[in-house]
DNA sequence: TTAATATTACCGCTGTAGCAGTAAAAAAGC
DNA sequence: GCTTTTTTACTGCTACAGCGGTAATATTAA
């Protein structure tokens, strides 16, 4: 139940794309306090600015649910 | 590269669980509007109320990246 | 060590997501 | 058919996420 830890898996996926925060968040179209606060874990982001980070470090989402076809 | 149509599946769901947009909205804890936008793939929608529509229907997420351990 | 870079943390300000309410259009039930 | 429920769509209003700027702390490199 308890929620994996999205922000370390960004904070490593960017470390090893060689990108720092405020280059990760140029390349996203955000601002650099939203790509903190991804790494943060803080869940108040924006689902946009969200899929735009993760876009940027090849970060596929699956969802699964009871009915998935 | 285009986006899954995370809207329907939302519905889907929704649908085979009994639930009207009203209802599932009051069990997340979020307002009508937001479950509206959720299916019609708004991608404005918080993070943190996209979560918790997504917790009622039993629909898990799973990310992976590059350099997924 | 020192210097340069990166991260964390705050600050106002602004834009807009979210809200409830309403109403009309669609769908479901009788 | 008609009635009820649900969905869609729009409306102000409010709260706060996101923004850049700044500064302090932490990390890295030299």
């Amino acid at each position: 139940m308890k929620d994996f830890d999205l922000g370390s898996m960004v904070k490593d996926h960017r470390k090893k794309a060689g990108l720092t925060q405020l280059e990760l968040a140029n390349l996203a179209g955000v601002g650099k306090t939203t790509v903190f606060d991804i790494e943060k874990n803080k869940e108040t982001v924006h689902w946009n600015n969200l899929l735009a980070v993760l876009q940027v470090l090849n970060i596929k989402i699956e969802f699964k649910g009871p009915f998935t076809k």
